[in-house]
DNA sequence: AATCATACTTACCAATCGGTAAGTGTCAAC
DNA sequence: GTTGACACTTACCGATTGGTAAGTATGATT
């Protein structure tokens, strides 16, 4: 454990914004998780606001390395796509926090500084997106339409990682968990019947 | 313009639990964008609660509404589930803050009255879900994938719908609506492809 | 004419919000 | 041995939060 102080209150602070949203959060709270009074926290970072900046740009950082590294890890453009979706929602398994805060952000972003993060996010959707004309049998497929199918997949990846606390509610921790084994399959079949429709 | 103080306050609480969430959405506010005081607002919801519950009520019954017109609209059960989510779309569509607030739920849901939302969620899902093995050759499909495909489905249509605000500030307004006019055929190609891959 | 529920209002409450100002203790540099 | 940056704390601020209590205007019922 060598975290600086810092970096536990980033920690903290994402488990508030990820759970109570960017007005529910309180940093008085966030630093208390901490061991450290409100002061202490707005000596570290000035406003609640440059708090939550650094949260998000980690997050937005993180997704752009782990597609960047999927495209480089294969020649093979099926390949690529079939591996960048299915890591993340190995990714979003992973950090579940960094999936609500990123769907909060979607449903917030009325007035605030969500420019910072559609910098990072633009680029990480260009970058998926780009992968379809480069598979078989896609090279005339229209920008609207690759994007289209690019953001069906994501949304359903992250639906379902939200939806986690609610669907073990409804069905129980044990349907609730065959649910969540049998995502991933389905999530590959959903793409190969893709990539499979526009075979000759 | 017949509608009652009550009513026009729970149009205004929408709006605003929509945009800010339950704990951002402040019902003085409410009450103010409907000409009343916060106390007028107290005497027909005697809790911020009890608003949110009634909000969240008529937008569940709705929901649930729609999915059965359209399995009672058709006799088989393929249209059907084309039906539903193409509905579901014009849906959410048609009262985006509907499914903000539904996405909200998900995300919110740690201590509140969540019951009472997944009590009309739950049927909701389970009509659809119960769809899946009427159609030809998924009568062997278990419960957890034909979960896992429908509700793909569903987070790929809300994911999207809550993005536009997002969406229309990356691309610009020009080719977000190319986005959304290419959506609905996107989302049909995705079912039918679905559909198709279990045809022998 | 008196009663009474309805639909509000003003007045007020403690608690909490984000944020400023002014210390305080520690420790390294000079 | 003083200076000064660093990492905090206590004290305080006005604004806002959800919520209570008590009063008031209105219109229907008796």
């Amino acid at each position: 454990m060598q975290d600086t102080t810092r970096e536990k209150l980033l920690a903290a602070a994402k488990k508030q914004f990820a759970e109570r949203g960017f007005y529910g959060a309180s940093i008085a709270q966030v630093a208390g998780e901490v061991g450290l009074t409100k002061q202490a926290l707005l000596y570290h970072f000035k406003r609640k606001e440059d708090l939550y900046a650094e949260v998000l740009e980690d997050i937005s950082q993180r997704l752009l390395r782990v597609v960047r590294a999927t495209v480089s890890s294969s020649d093979e453009a099926e390949r690529q796509f079939e591996d960048i979706f299915l890591g993340l929602y190995a990714l979003s398994r992973e950090y579940p926090l960094d999936t609500h805060i990123l769907v909060r952000e979607l449903l917030d972003n009325k007035s605030r500084l969500e420019t910072v993060k559609e910098l990072y996010l633009l680029p990480f959707l260009t970058e998926i997106v780009a992968v379809v004309p480069r598979m078989k049998g896609f090279e005339q497929v229209k920008p609207p339409a690759a994007f289209c199918m690019v953001y069906q997949i994501i949304g359903g990846i992250e639906y379902f990682v939200i939806s986690t606390p609610s669907l073990k509610r409804m069905y129980g921790a044990e349907t609730y968990e065959s649910y969540r084994d049998s995502f991933p399959i389905e999530l590959r079949n959903q793409i190969r019947r893709l990539i499979d429709s526009y075979q000759p």
